[in-house]
DNA sequence: CCTATTTCAGGACAACTGAAATTG
DNA sequence: CCAATTTCAGTTGTCCTGAAATAG
């Protein structure tokens, strides 16, 4: 590798102070750095990050229309007719006519993807676990919950209902 | 608004336990709400993040070369151009030339980019407070460290030096 | 001959908008 | 007639690759 070649990661040393210090920069990098990791690792099993979101409320919540998922997901009702797509090639999902909603589709878990997804509950806290492997226990629960709070208040400074 | 638009920030009350607490996804949320309230913010100044990390690199550091700004504010050298091109159609840099490797550009500040910088600055701080309005102080420096060693201990085992 | 710099052309992907077709 | 659902087409921004042209 050459000097001329980008760095993908990290701070050259002579980054801005400015830059440095910017919270707003600081969850990029950091978002950006967890998005890789948990991106390549789910990617070993054949999934991405909203595979695993679909599969987690179809399993928590039942069967369910996409526009419900769209919701429950955060995944734009466009990209999620996509992901059912990837989810039903693989057997991991089942779409079918709702009968007594024609304009919806009943979105199912199957055998197999149950399957999928305790084998993604397990790659998943793994990766977790890699991400935040500078942390102990209690800063782990405390960025968490800095996080927490920070959505929240967006939430409920933007809230439209 | 309707009920079946999307809702653009904030969690549906029925989002998967699994989902609402794993860190990567709390990361990815702070992030996009960090990048959209800075993005809107910086747009009123008719500027984006990476015209900020320009000017900033510029005035920590002087006069450089495009490749040396690529390093130092992590822009894509090949994205870089453009960013170049803006700020230099807002005059608030000049490319020049460098007289002693010709395959340099040297990409120096103006009177209208400090100024500019300057504008920036205080803008950037009002909106840092206001996407950290829910910590305290000592949280915000909680938040800021944790963040800083998650991204450290990245570069660490990245580092291809 | 090899490396560095600037630039362009473009791919992959996520977030997002608008609208059409169907149905309630 | 208005609202909801699925789907498609397409935009924008970010990250990233490859390669050409020029120069050290």
């Amino acid at each position: 590798m050459t000097t001329s070649d980008m760095r993908h990661h990290g701070d050259d040393p002579a980054t801005p102070a400015r830059l440095r210090r910017t919270p707003s920069r600081l969850l990029s990098l950091a978002a950006a750095h967890a998005d890789r990791l948990v991106g390549a690792g789910l990617a070993t099993a054949d999934a991405r990050k909203w595979h695993y979101a679909v599969l987690a409320a179809l399993q928590e919540s039942g069967p369910a229309s996409q526009a419900t998922l769209s919701r429950r997901t955060g995944i734009y009702r466009s990209d999620l007719v996509a992901v059912i797509n990837e989810l039903a090639e693989r057997g991991h999902v089942e779409r079918a006519p709702d009968a007594t909603d024609r304009r919806r589709n009943v979105i199912t878990l199957t055998g197999k993807g149950r399957d999928q997804l305790n084998h993604l509950d397990t790659l998943l806290a793994s990766l977790q676990d890699d991400l935040l492997a500078p942390l102990d226990a209690a800063e782990r629960e405390q960025l968490a919950d800095l996080l927490t709070r920070l959505i929240a208040h967006h939430s409920r400074t933007t809230d439209d209902t």
